[in-house]
DNA sequence: ATCGACTGTCAGTACTGACTGACATTTAAG
DNA sequence: CTTAAATGTCAGTCAGTACTGACAGTCGAT
């Protein structure tokens, strides 16, 4: 049988989970092959034949189970140009995405050394956030919607609240209980939304 | 001659500065005593006499060159109950404070489970901020000169803002080039200062 | 000159962890 | 049942690394 044609999850998959999930709580060097495979229900053995290395483990992982590149068209179909409603959209979103793979990223903060180009495909989507962002804001200015600011700068400081969020988030969200993503993210837009907007809520 | 006591940098502290450079770079396991040892220009043997253990060299770099706790007081006496301005200065002082530690917060990311207890005294500051904050906000409403919001979590906004930035610079800062730190606080005050002031610039 | 605190050198120990080879066992397909 | 592919077992290699002991050199103070 071949890999992967599986229905339940197939063997090298158990073991990329299981590795991914060893690697983002203990980092790269503080997990050993034989706890990845104890953890995957399978042998070290089987661990090699399928990866040949533990670097190559890691590598793989990392194809394999990295967010993929669909987001941008999403988003110029969704935007309805109001920008409380489209900026909860977009934190939603970003958070989502941030999310779904936040093993990933804890192993890429952890791990920059390891592979080359590994860190620079990881932040590639706060990066085009911000892209998309800018040009949104730059695109409401030109509506007469937004007062005039360094549109760059603004999408740049949106998305890095939301990024210290998403990792004060992550690394241990119990350092400050009784505060919700959700409560965050309507707040924060509405502290933006006052901020940027021209002629709103005087 | 006693540990310390010598004007030029000490032995002890060569080696703990050495440590910390790369622990920060390459994290605890992915450096060596050997490593430490030759960065500091002397033999690991040197470096076992004086901390017992790899361990207790991390340790007492950690208590030894971590940031004291001396920000509170520093505050109450400077705030001036403008909001741009305090805002200003709290961004600027935060930045200050980071910086200055930034490979101690580099290695607490990294690893943060090597140490109990560790991951606790590098987030104290974030914390106390927001505390702060989170009392000037309240403060500052009281007086009538905000409009009324949840305090708490605007402060949570606004220093996690200022954390995500700091890390993006951190870890890279080469990704975003023309974006400087302090471009960025003059325009993220702006934001929260319109977004937050009762009756400005309408 | 000598003493003492400090550091260097070097050989060596003990352990860990990535990785391999040989052989047995399971499991599904024909 | 037979076969082949995948997996397990187990013993073992090899390199790296934290850490030690014995001995020698340095250097400043008395």
């Amino acid at each position: 049988m071949i890999e992967g044609s599986n229905a339940a999850t197939s063997t090298g998959d158990k073991l990329l989970l299981a590795a991914i999930d060893l690697m983002a709580s203990k980092g790269y060097k503080g997990v050993t092959t034989q706890e990845i495979a104890a953890a995957a229900g399978l042998s070290e053995k089987t661990l090699f034949r399928h990866f040949g290395s533990k670097q190559n483990l890691l590598e793989t992982a990392f194809d394999r189970f990295h967010y993929a590149e669909e987001m941008t068209r999403l988003f110029n179909e969704k935007l309805v140009w109001e920008l409380e409603t489209d900026l909860l959209l977009i934190s939603r979103t970003y958070h989502e995405i941030m999310n779904r793979n936040r093993k990933m990223i804890m192993i890429s903060v952890k791990e920059a050394d390891h592979l080359p180009g590994f860190r620079e495909r990881t932040i590639k989507h706060p990066k085009q956030f911000i892209e998309i962002l800018t040009r949104y804001f730059m695109e409401m200015t030109a509506q007469g919607k937004l007062i005039e600011t360094n549109a760059q700068m603004q999408a740049y400081s949106f998305i890095s609240m939301n990024y210290g969020v998403f990792l004060n988030d992550l690394a241990g969200g119990e350092h400050f209980p009784n505060l919700t993503v959700e409560e965050f993210i309507m707040e924060s837009v509405g502290t933006f939304v006052r901020g940027l907007a021209r002629q709103a809520y005087c």
